[in-house]
RNA sequence: GCGCCGUUGGUGAAGUGGUUAACACGCUAGUUUGUGGCACUAGUAUGCAUGAGUUCGAUUCUCAUACGACGCC
């Protein structure tokens, strides 16, 4: 089957919404935080570490998947549940993204059909078009597949966008007419910047297409400030239907998961739990740490007081200091199950708050100990 | 004892008679939002072994001293 989205209640004070969604693969609670897999790995953390985190989903990336090991090959391996022994459901980007970012720095070519990009790992080149990413998505057998769309730049003009967004809904369209696989949804995304009338039309022409789900996307890029994050999910929420599943693409900052769900946001996925725990950092409730900061040289407490996490359970500050400043992956893996589980727990603890119509307090609460500086 | 060479920041080292002493590593701090990232950004020697001299001016020239390397007796 394709998932099923239920929602069960929203919060009396505000749109923030306790849901679940039924797959395949088990049933999953939203709000929800989905950890990054690009590659068929959320970096340096095994399957059983990812379910201990509390996370029952995860995504990956048609994109790197595509390039390598290639989609035939994940096929044959049985889909990418068996290939990467995740047992719990999978969402794919649809490499919409990549080609943003690969663009980023390089010469792109986005043409109607599809854009023409060079191939990071040797420079081949390559047409990624919304046919053929559906069609990588569908071998990949994820349970949540996404359109193609257009991520543009934070910098993009009126115009630009507006092009864009009539773009991505044509390519909408063609996706849709090539999703074959049964097992496997397929969400929508409405782009439009920061712009009321072109959230407010790419948001209804997308629903008008039903798709199983929708995301918000081209959010979150570098460059973009909060005020265009929050309006975009503003703008485009109010026209998509309560009772299918949204999902805010990229953003996983810990203010604006609570800004999103706020908002009537679903889910959220996010590479910041993961890359900056490689980098020596780790969310707290009082704010982000640095663990290269030298004055846990000789910290013997855990990272986080109170947390259930593996490393918080086992590790002190002084050792993962240690690991991460002797460049040892071990620390960056005991920080990422950290920041995973702390974004999950906040997810966990949403939901409770969601239950008892108190999110907006919850988030107060948070917010008044979060230090951001 | 004699000869010769050397002595620049935490480290390896560039360099010049004249405003702010290159670069690298390290260290310190910051950034990171659908992962081309173990990456990026910024800061980090009021001082060039010590003392004296030459000079308008010396880390750069001269002499002495200290320390170190090498060679000879």
């Amino acid at each position: 089957m394709k998932i099923k989205y239920n929602l069960i209640k929203t919060d009396k004070n505000c749109k923030a919404r306790l849901g679940n969604i039924e797959t395949n693969y088990g049933t999953v609670e939203t709000p929800m935080f989905m950890p990054v897999g690009t590659r068929a790995t959320v970096k340096s953390l095994s399957p059983e570490e990812v379910l201990e985190c509390g996370s029952g989903i995860i995504l990956a990336n048609t994109y790197h998947l595509w390039l390598r090991p290639g989609e035939d090959i994940v096929k044959k391996c049985g889909g990418l549940h068996k290939f990467m022994n995740w047992n719990g459901p999978i969402l794919t980007d649809s490499g919409g993204f990549q080609v943003f970012s690969l663009a980023k720095n390089k010469k792109k070519d986005i043409t109607e059909e599809g854009v023409h990009f060079k191939s990071h790992i040797d420079g081949s080149k390559l047409l990624l078009t919304p046919e053929k990413s559906i069609e990588i998505q569908n071998k990949l057998d994820s349970d949540i597949a996404m359109s193609f769309d257009e991520c543009p730049p934070a910098s993009a003009d009126y115009e630009y966008l507006k092009n864009s967004v009539e773009r991505t809904l044509r390519w909408a369209e063609r996706g849709k007419k090539v999703h074959k696989n049964p097992n496997q949804a397929l969400f929508g995304i409405v782009q439009g910047g920061p712009h009321e009338d072109l959230r407010k039309f790419s948001a209804e022409e997308t629903v008008k297409m039903n798709f199983d789900g929708y995301s918000i996307g081209g959010v979150a890029n570098d460059g973009e400030s909060k005020e265009d994050m929050y309006k975009a999910i503003d703008y485009s929420i109010p026209y998509l239907p309560e009772d299918k599943v949204r999902y805010l693409m990229g953003v996983g900052d810990p203010i604006d998961i609570l800004e999103g769900i706020m908002r009537g946001v679903d889910i959220f996925d996010c590479v910041l739990p993961t890359r900056i725990a490689r980098h020596g950092q780790a969310f707290t409730h009082t704010g982000k740490i640095n663990l290269n900061n030298s004055k846990y040289k000789e910290d013997l407490s855990s990272v986080e007081d109170g947390c259930d996490c593996y490393c918080c359970k086992n590790y002190t500050k002084a050792y993962i200091r240690h690991l991460i400043s002797v460049d040892e992956t071990f620390g960056g893996r005991l920080l990422s199950i950290h920041n995973i589980r702390f974004l999950i727990r906040l997810t966990e603890e949403v939901r409770q708050a969601i239950k008892d119509d108190r999110f907006l307090d919850y988030k107060r609460e948070f917010l008044n100990k979060y230090k951001t500086k």
